[in-house]
DNA sequence: GATAGAATACTCGGATAGTACATGTCCGAGTGAGGAAGG
DNA sequence: CCTTCCTCACTCGGACATGTACTATCCGAGTATTCTATC
């Protein structure tokens, strides 16, 4: 039970994403600087993260990354599960049949309550996450946080953007 | 978000504790036996859950382990903290303040929202665990699970539990 | 025969290796930009 | 002056060490039992 210190990464990372303008994109030795990271690390969470169709990436020459699609339409949930992986924290090894007393296997049709009960507070957990959008993340920043903070991840992002020249022409 | 093998022994462990008679106690290598795992490491498991006052162990020939208080006032989320810690999952640390952008600590009392939703999310969890008292997954198994199975747990309770002899005065 | 004592066997508990996963780092493939040469 | 080609620098992507935590195991401390010797 404990999250890869890389989801706080990300979720940051896609959170900045949120920020830059239009289809323009922002390298990841960007962001690593911005949080004070291992650029070199931080680059595999951010390929999780496209695999996962959540980010975009473009190579070459200010190539960088940017979001794969509208911050609403992207939750906490998405991110957590292409970090951590889509498998249950809990996962049921059907120890209650390991035991030296022979049984049939008909008796075990039916998956065990622990399993069940742990996989229910598992979907309540996602269920949570699931609600949290990107944009949620960004707007509560912008409206409860720091203003001195706030002003200075937007000209953190300005200053590290690369507007494509393409850029209309790749909408999805 | 991964939870170690020992949650899924731990609860099956008190379940079946959770079906000994009075204050009799069962051996640990005894529920090793019962569900193929290895004795020496159960122990550890045990004694997590001894630590933190679900169970009772007692030492010496017809010794072993019991439920510290009734099957009702358990819960999964009791056995899921003491085994896999109390600490949360999402552990923030604060990476929105490592990067070069130097700003007065002030900017950041309020806590980050990305930890906020995180463990909001953590707590529907705890929530749902704590809802599921071990003698629901007991009442449970037995009207619901498989008669066959039933029967062979309940005997193997009744092989391997060994009663004490000042039982009656040891009631909390 | 009853009782006190010591040896014993069984239990849990903590200290000790082995292994899988997450972390951290490095180098290579690919691509667009920029500059130089030619028309 | 414009076009074309080449070189280059910058990007991401995957392959390679390192550290930590989980897993697994063994040996020691402690206690109720049990046997024996004595009263």
């Amino acid at each position: 039970m404990k999250l890869g210190e890389g989801v706080e990464a990300a979720i940051h990372c896609a959170s900045t994403l949120a920020s830059v303008d239009g289809n323009s994109t922002m390298p990841g030795a960007a962001l690593a600087e911005c949080f004070g990271l291992s650029p070199s690390y931080l680059l595999k969470h951010l390929n999780q993260l496209t695999t996962a169709r959540i980010l975009e990436s473009v190579p070459g020459p200010a190539g960088g990354y940017r979001l794969a699609r509208a911050a609403e339409r992207i939750t906490l949930l998405d991110i957590v599960l292409a970090v951590e992986g889509r498998e249950p924290a809990f996962r049921c090894s059907e120890i209650r049949q390991r035991g030296p007393v022979k049984i049939d296997a008909s008796a075990y049709v039916k998956p065990c309550g622990i399993n069940a009960a742990m996989l229910k507070a598992e979907r309540a957990y996602r269920a949570a996450l699931a609600e949290v959008k990107l944009s949620d993340i960004v707007a509560e920043y912008a409206a409860e946080g720091d203003p001195r903070a706030f002003a200075a991840s937007c000209a953190f992002v300005e200053r590290y953007q690369r507007p494509q020249k393409s850029a209309s022409s790749k909408q999805i």
